[in-house]
DNA sequence: GATGAATGATTGCCCAAGCAACAATATACA
DNA sequence: TGTATATTGTTGCTTGGGCAATCATTCATC
């Protein structure tokens, strides 16, 4: 099924985008006004809950995030002087060093997650249709599989 | 039908962030290596040829882009500097001033067009199954009616 | 073991965008 | 007519992130 770009799929695209704009910036919002902390922040504390250990590298933690290796030094320069993490080096290679969550941390994450999880359901989940769940995960898995792969 | 937002769905909606960051960053990183432009300029041109006369207030321009009224000042700044876009005050209401297509604002757009368009095919649009699109259309739909009603 | 290449993180510098404050103008209404 | 209010665009300041260069360390090869 080849790539006439039909006006159809274009708009599909288009509204894509409009979704994602329109959602992240309600989202982003609701996460500042209730805990004053970003949605990117909030990412980073999933993710390293989700890590064994609560610790990740900061390489990997780019990798995850879709970050540059620089954009996450600084993202966790922020988050440590607020507390919500810190860092070791690891005794193995001293040139890594982990990323690990602090106690703080989890208390951001367990208080901020149900009003996240509330809003993710509130602007996003709950215009999912019956069918739509499978469908959507099977083309945005495509789509991952795809990109990743080249 | 409720909010109860199981693991599916919300795995759903992080492959929706990934999706959109890796198709984003694919996208503009061609448009960057072909026409030395960003997806936020060519999205300018594209509003603006298809508003009536090639303008648009600045203010329009920044709801259409999703974008803040200073962040479009800035904007506009610098593809007029470019050379794309020029800005011209409205007569009846010395507030507004219009953002303009040029012809060279034309002519990028014309040379960028065919290569994002394929570029969106390939990177998007081709993952599309049979009855994707209407789907798609229709939660995305869903989505952003309910946004910007409330 | 020594030396060159690769890897992990950091730093300097820059860019794009948001917010809040502002100036200019337009509208409402008393 | 005149004064308060709203709207449009711009500016100052800050923030978050990227790229390229750098430093420290590890790996590979001789």
């Amino acid at each position: 099924m080849a790539s006439q770009s039909s006006q159809e799929q274009i708009s599909v695209w288009r509204s894509f985008l409009e979704v994602h704009s329109a959602v992240i910036k309600a989202l982003e919002k609701e996460l500042i006004e209730d805990q004053s902390f970003s949605l990117t922040w909030y990412d980073v504390l999933t993710h390293l809950t989700e890590a064994s250990g609560s610790r990740m590298q900061h390489q990997a933690l780019a990798e995850s995030l879709l970050l540059s290796r620089s954009g996450v030094t600084r993202l966790v320069d922020r988050m440590a002087e607020a507390g919500l993490v810190c860092r070791e080096s690891s005794p193995e290679d001293r040139r890594v060093s982990y990323v690990v969550m602090t106690q703080p941390g989890r208390d951001a994450l367990d208080r901020a997650s149900p009003g996240h999880m509330r809003g993710i359901a509130q602007h996003f989940v709950r215009y999912l249709a019956a069918g739509d769940v499978a469908l959507l995960q099977g083309f945005f898995s495509r789509v991952l599989d795809g990109e990743s792969g080249g």
